[in-house]
DNA sequence: TGCCAGGCGGATT
DNA sequence: AATCCGCATGGC
């Protein structure tokens, strides 16, 4: 086993390891004292987080936990380039935030979570893990993964126990529409198993070399994967951080707080609510919009 | 019980 | 292009 510590006091700002995986960014992390992600986040504690990842092909296991300004992490490999990477630990989240409206709610969801970073999850696990995210639960979208893992994943022994990677395109595609109604997926199995085919007969995921519209357009070709889930892919994998995903939370948030922002169809609302966050940056800040709300703030600002 | 959860695919108009 | 409908499962 290998392990380090990631000195946080060191980075451009702070972080906050709970929130940035804890706000229903990505559902490839689960905690080691087996507590669900609720929907709602319980903070306190500093619970040791793990994840699996592919490293030259070969599946590991990560483990961190926040203590302060120190990030300690335990892993089958030298995890630090990927942790950095993962969590975006160099984000400048200063320079972010000074892109976003200055209103208060933005104000208040930001001071709330501030030190959460956008995640940057691997392509075939953010596909599969938002696939399932479909009418669906916070807390349910990571049972499914965790299954998933458990009934495809290559196991691999760390610290004298067995993991299980996350299911590779292969593996899935693989996987018979039955047995995965079987682990609970209910209507998105079949939309599990074309996609992950799709993958291994060539589609590609990463399509970090189209602008941002076309890459959503473009995603939308795996099915089970409409406009919401496409933006959410781009956002939590693939670096564009200008992707607002229209989601029910946001949705909501428009009509109460941007009402000009919706303007009946999803092409158009993006773009009106992406322009009204400060473009570049605008899914970050939505990001901290749908965390801060989910969890019950901005009752305070009365209308 | 009925409604909702980070919606989508397919058919219809 | 917009709208309607069915779709699994579980929590409240």
């Amino acid at each position: 086993m290998e392990q380090g510590a990631i000195d946080l006091s060191a980075l451009p700002s702070g972080f906050d390891l709970q929130s940035t995986l804890e706000s229903g960014q990505s559902y490839l992390w689960w905690r080691e004292d087996g507590e669900d992600f609720g929907d709602t986040t319980q903070y306190g504690g500093d619970a040791w987080y793990l994840t699996t990842a592919r490293v030259d092909g070969e599946p590991v296991v990560v483990r961190v936990r926040q203590r302060d300004d120190r990030l300690d992490w335990e892993a089958t490999v030298d995890a630090e380039s990927l942790l950095t990477r993962r969590l975006r630990l160099g984000d400048d989240l200063d320079a972010i935030r000074a892109t976003a409206p200055d209103d208060e709610l933005v104000e208040q969801a930001y001071e709330a979570y501030w030190g959460m970073r956008l995640v940057n999850d691997p392509p075939f696990g953010s596909l599969i893990s938002f696939i399932c995210s479909a009418q669906m639960r916070v807390s349910r979208i990571h049972e499914m993964q965790q299954s998933l893992r458990e009934a495809f994943g290559t196991p691999v022994e760390f610290d004298d126990s067995t993991y299980h990677a996350y299911p590779t395109p292969e593996q899935l595609a693989a996987a018979s529409e039955t047995e995965l109604r079987d682990l609970s997926l209910g209507y998105r199995a079949p939309y599990v198993q074309r996609s992950a085919e799709l993958v291994t007969e060539g589609t590609p995921i990463d399509v970090r070399d189209l602008p941002y519209e076309e890459a959503r357009e473009a995603l939308t070709e795996f099915v089970g994967v409409g406009e919401k889930v496409a933006d959410c892919i781009l956002l939590f994998s693939l670096g564009y951080d200008e992707a607002v995903p229209l989601d029910t939370w946001i949705r909501g948030t428009i009509e109460e707080y941007y009402p000009d922002c919706d303007r009946g169809n999803y092409t158009e609302t993006s773009r009106a609510i992406r322009e009204a966050l400060g473009g570049e940056y605008a899914g970050y800040t939505q990001t901290y919009l749908f965390h801060f709300l989910r969890n019950g703030g901005g009752d305070n600002l009365g209308e």
